[in-house]
RNA sequence: GGGAGAUUUCCAGAGCGGCCAAAUGGGGCAGACUGUAAAUCUGUUGUCUAUGACUUCGGUGGUUCGAAUCCACCAUCUCCCA
C-alpha cells in the first residue's frame, strides 16, 4: 500500500486536483511538495499539527517537504473563510514567530541534509515590483472567477478590501517561485486553502506550461463540525509555555467520544490496524482509546519522557493517588504571606486559575474549589479562608478547580 | 464628491434621559448526574478593601440635578447616488 492510500485511510485527504496522477507521484516517485504556514502567532497550535503530520508521513515515504513561512503574505493575512480582516502584523513580530515555528517543527520533521527545506516568502515578495507583478501574474487572474469562490462569499457580504484580494495572487506566486527554484510540484494545505491552491496550480501551468498539483486535507473538526483545538483560553498550543504538557495531555484525554478515532488516525502514527481495534471499544472502555490518544499526541509534541510523566500524574490524580509531579505549578515565597497566612482567593489569582478575585469568590460560592494538603482534601466554603505557612509543611499544596483542573503551589523555602 | 445609517459587556443583539453593570440567545465557568465523555437540569458570567463603592456602552468635548440614551466634532464601518 502506498503512502497516498495510507493518508486516505487515515481520513486526511479532502480534495485533489488529479487523484490518479497525485497517487502515482506520491507512491512511485520522489518529489518536493510545500505547505504554507502563516506566522500569525508565536507558537504553532493544534490546527497546524495536522499539516506537520502530513509532512512527516510524506517525508518518511521519501519525499522532500518545503515548509513555507508566510513572512510576506503574513503582512496581508489570508481572508479565506474569515469573517473579518485580520490584524496586520509588523515584520519584527512575524520574524520572531517564524523562529518559534521553526523550532517546534524541527521536532517532527527532519531538516538535516536538505531532507526538508524551509523558506520564507518575504524573500521574494517584499521586493516585487508592482507593475511587473501585475503584468506577470495579475493578468492571469480573473476577478469574476475569484469572486465566485466560496472562500470570498462570506467576505463579500461584509466587505473585502483590494489589499486582501491580493492574497490569492501572492500565494499562487509562491508556488510559481518554488516550482522554478526547487522543482516543487505539489502544494498542500487545509481544505480552506483549496481556492488559493488552485490559483497556484493554474498559474504555474500558464507561466511554465507545466502540470503541477494541489491537494487539501480535512480540517480537524469535532463531531459538531467546529474546529478543534480551541478552548476558552484560545488555541491549544504546541509550545509548552503557552499550553503546559499536562493541559495538553488533558485536552486529548477529555476529548469527545465521537472524535477519538478520527484523532488517532489523523494525529498519531499508530498503525491503522491498531486504531481499528480501538474503534471497537464501547461505553466506559472508550477511555482506553482516549488515554492512548493523549499519550501518543503528547509524546509526539513534548517527547515520550514528558508524556509518561504527565500521564502518570494525571492517572494518580484521578485515582486519588499522591503523585503531584508534572502538573502546572506556581512558585510562591513566604513574603506572600501576611501574619503567616495567605487567602485562598489570592492563591487562586496567583496561580492564574481565575482572572479576578470576583471569579474566585464566585467559584467558592458554588463549591468549585478544594485544597489538597497533608493528605487531606478540604472544600473551600468561605471567601476568607486562609492557608498558613504550616499547611505547606510538605513544601506544596494542590488547588483544585472544578473536577479536573489541578494546580500545584510550591512554597519556596528561604 | 453628495446622501442615509451604524458603532453596546467574550460573540450575536435589546436598550432611546433616572427603575442600566445594562434584556435575551450563544459561548464560558461551577454544581447535580456520569466514564476525566456526551446529553440534560440548576446556578453564574465588569472590578474591588463587597448588602456598598468604583470603572464600562467607538473617541473627545458639551447640555442636564442625572447620559449607553440628547448635542457638536473626530474615527471606523455599511449602504445609496455620482
Amino acid at each position: 500500500m502506498g503512502v497516498f492510500e495510507s493518508l486516505q485511510e487515515r481520513g486526511l485527504i479532502a480534495q485533489t486536483t488529479n487523484e490518479e496522477k497525485i497517487k502515482n507521484l506520491l507512491n512511485n516517485q520522489k518529489i518536493k511538495f510545500y505547505i504554507g504556514f502563516d506566522p500569525t502567532a508565536d507558537s504553532l497550535h493544534v490546527g497546524h499539527f495536522i499539516q506537520i503530520m502530513i509532512m512527516s508521513h510524506l517525508q518518511k515515504a521519501g519525499h522532500t517537504p518545503i515548509a513555507l513561512f508566510g513572512g510576506g503574505t503574513g503582512l496581508i493575512g489570508d481572508p479565506s473563510g474569515k469573517t473579518d480582516m485580520r490584524k496586520m502584523l509588523s515584520s519584527e513580530i512575524i520574524s520572531h514567530n517564524i523562529d518559534c515555528f521553526k523550532k517546534q517543527m524541527s521536532r517532527l520533521i527532519d531538516f538535516s541534509n536538505n531532507n526538508a527545506i524551509m523558506v520564507n516568502n518575504a524573500d521574494w515578495l517584499t521586493n516585487l515590483n508592482y507593475i511587473e507583478f501585475l503584468r506577470d501574474v495579475g493578468v492571469h487572474f480573473s476577478v469574476n472567477r475569484m469572486l465566485s469562490f466560496e472562500c470570498y462569499k462570506q467576505r463579500l457580504e461584509r466587505g473585502l478590501s483590494f489589499f486582501e484580494l491580493n492574497y490569492m495572487l501572492m500565494q499562487s506566486y509562491d508556488f510559481l517561485v518554488l516550482n522554478r527554484k526547487y522543482d516543487c510540484v505539489l502544494e498542500l494545505g487545509g481544505d480552506d486553502q483549496w481556492s488559493n491552491i488552485i490559483g497556484g496550480v493554474e498559474l504555474v501551468r500558464k507561466k511554465e506550461n507545466k502540470e503541477v498539483f494541489g491537494m487539501t486535507f480535512n480540517l480537524l473538526t469535532n463531531s459538531e463540525g467546529k474546529k478543534m483545538g480551541k478552548t476558552e483560553n484560545g488555541a491549544v498550543w504546541l509550545d509548552e509555555n503557552k499550553t503546559s504538557p499536562y493541559d495538553f495531555y488533558q485536552y486529548w484525554r477529555n476529548i469527545d467520544d465521537n472524535d477519538v478515532i478520527k484523532c488517532l488516525k489523523m494525529l498519531t502514527f499508530l498503525p491503522i490496524g491498531q486504531i481499528n481495534e480501538l474503534s471497537k471499544l464501547e461505553g466506559e472502555e472508550i477511555n482506553k482509546a482516549k488515554e492512548i490518544l493523549a499519550f501518543e499526541v503528547t509524546s509526539l509534541i513534548h517527547g515520550k519522557e514528558t508524556a509518561e510523566k504527565v500521564q502518570n500524574s494525571a492517572k494518580n490524580l484521578f485515582s486519588a493517588g499522591t503523585n503531584f509531579d508534572n502538573m502546572p505549578t506556581t512558585q510562591i515565597v513566604s513574603d506572600s504571606f501576611s501574619g503567616g497566612k495567605i487567602l485562598i482567593i489570592d492563591l487562586l489569582v496567583l496561580a492564574n486559575l481565575v482572572i479576578s478575585k470576583s471569579e474566585a469568590r464566585r467559584l467558592i460560592e458554588q463549591g468549585g474549589i478544594s485544597v489538597l494538603f497533608k493528605d487531606k482534601t478540604i472544600k473551600v466554603e468561605n471567601f476568607d479562608e486562609t492557608l498558613s505557612v504550616d499547611d505547606f509543611s510538605e513544601g506544596f499544596i494542590i488547588l483544585k478547580k472544578g473536577k479536573k483542573i489541578f494546580h500545584r503551589i510550591n512554597l519556596k523555602k528561604d
